[in-house]
DNA sequence: AAATATTGTTTCTTTGTGAAACAATAGTAA
DNA sequence: TTACTATTGTTTCACAAAGAAACAATATTT
């Protein structure tokens, strides 16, 4: 995996922030480099012959394993000094590759993407760049190199800012889960408790929940709805 | 004016659409290049050695005369599609510069800012690319160059769900208004009518406007109060 | 001095929100 | 079987916010 200079755009990259949630917090996917005890978010490349969009899917695919999942782009990073040569060098050398002068070593302007999977049906695969990918509690992240630690930051700010609006959630779930599985979804991107009976009525209010029957049997209590939501637009 | 490549970051540029309140509509400043009938939003390129923010507001400043204003990033366009160096090309020979290969013709990312100034008080100069250079209004908008549509389009959504937040509005007013004269922006950036007892209640409520004498004698009826906004933190 | 237009404020009604109480029910323990 | 418990779905109540209309104030014109 050597990136060659004449397939690249250079001195542009992209970087994704994954939001996961394992039912009770959120959480995000972050690759470790070979040898280096390097963190960072998933980014990648833009061929020269490819939409933005389509090179952040791909790349993303071929990085974690994951395909099909909605990505949204939050912000566009571009302080002089984000880039750090030193560290890409040590990626490289870590992985026994030395190269003297390299593009992939120049001054990038990195435009963020987020995307929120399930995280309990994707199991992310690392690539050979990488040694581990896994998933980081969002409270408890280790640092990151470079501004990725703000790009995390930026990329939940937007995702707060939007979770309404979009229904984002929904990528977040299984196919059916119940009222309170999203609440806590809810709790765990805005990061605050939601009221118990408002936040009922305002999901159903919103009119994109199927209510079905309910086949969860979890304690000794009452058993509650399952839901899905309802299909409208599918994103291509 | 020729670009000099070793100067600037390669397939990177920025496109800025520029708001500005007429006391009626909602204007955008666009540029018309020498000879080709080409209408186009304000844009650059970014230096190698600076900021992207930094080299937006330069350009801005280089292109178009004005200087400190606030600038806020909104997207980034990467369509493959997106550039077509034939009409770059033209914006050049229009000009008497012929460049057979030029980076100037390669294809470009884009990253969207858009600003919001005082319409009354700036006075947009053209720079040495473009003959003209001019407010339309956003509703009445003449076909722009490659995808400068859709960025305007795309900068309106933008600057409408953040309105409220951030208190754009306050960049469009001379530093003494009305309170007709606010909800008047305010219902030229929606595109809807406020009520007007209501509207009062909440620019009041948010404490950020300083109530000052009624030295307004327009008409034959009651002076209105005028207003300005409290000074609270400054945008490097 | 009356008329008029517009502004600032108040009042009334409707809608939305937060908190608590009530009702329903699937399992558990006696 | 029957009481008990935990959790869910719904309702109620108090209060705040929002929309619409009415009222009061006032600078100018007639």
């Amino acid at each position: 995996m050597v990136f060659q200079a004449d397939d690249y755009i250079p001195n542009i990259s992209y970087d994704s922030v994954i939001f996961g949630f394992s039912g009770e917090k959120l959480k995000i996917l972050i690759l470790e480099y070979h040898n280096t005890g390097t963190f960072a978010l998933p980014g990648g490349f833009i061929r020269k012959d490819e939409d933005l969009d389509r090179a952040v899917k791909r790349g993303l695919s071929e990085r974690t394993g994951i395909d099909q999942i909605y990505l949204e782009q939050f912000h566009t990073f571009g302080a002089l000094h984000r880039s750090n040569p030193a560290v890409m060098r040590r990626i490289f050398e870590g992985q026994g590759i030395v190269m003297k002068d390299h593009w992939i070593f120049d001054r990038f302007i990195s435009v963020g993407y987020y995307a929120l999977i399930n995280y309990d049906t994707v199991s992310p695969k690392p690539d050979a760049l990488s040694d581990s990918i896994g998933w980081y509690n969002f409270d408890s992240l280790p640092e990151l190199m470079q501004d990725h630690n703000q790009i995390v930051e930026k990329a939940l700010e937007h995702l707060r800012n939007h979770l309404d609006q979009k229904l984002l959630s929904f990528n977040l779930l299984p196919e059916f889960f119940t009222m309170k599985d999203l609440q806590q979804v809810y709790e765990a991107i805005l990061g605050e408790n939601q009221n118990r009976a408002n936040f009922q009525r305002k999901m159903l209010g919103l009119g994109i929940l199927e209510r079905h029957e309910k086949l969860y049997s979890g304690g000794s209590h009452k058993a509650p709805f399952l839901y899905s939501f309802r299909k409208v637009k599918s994103d291509s």
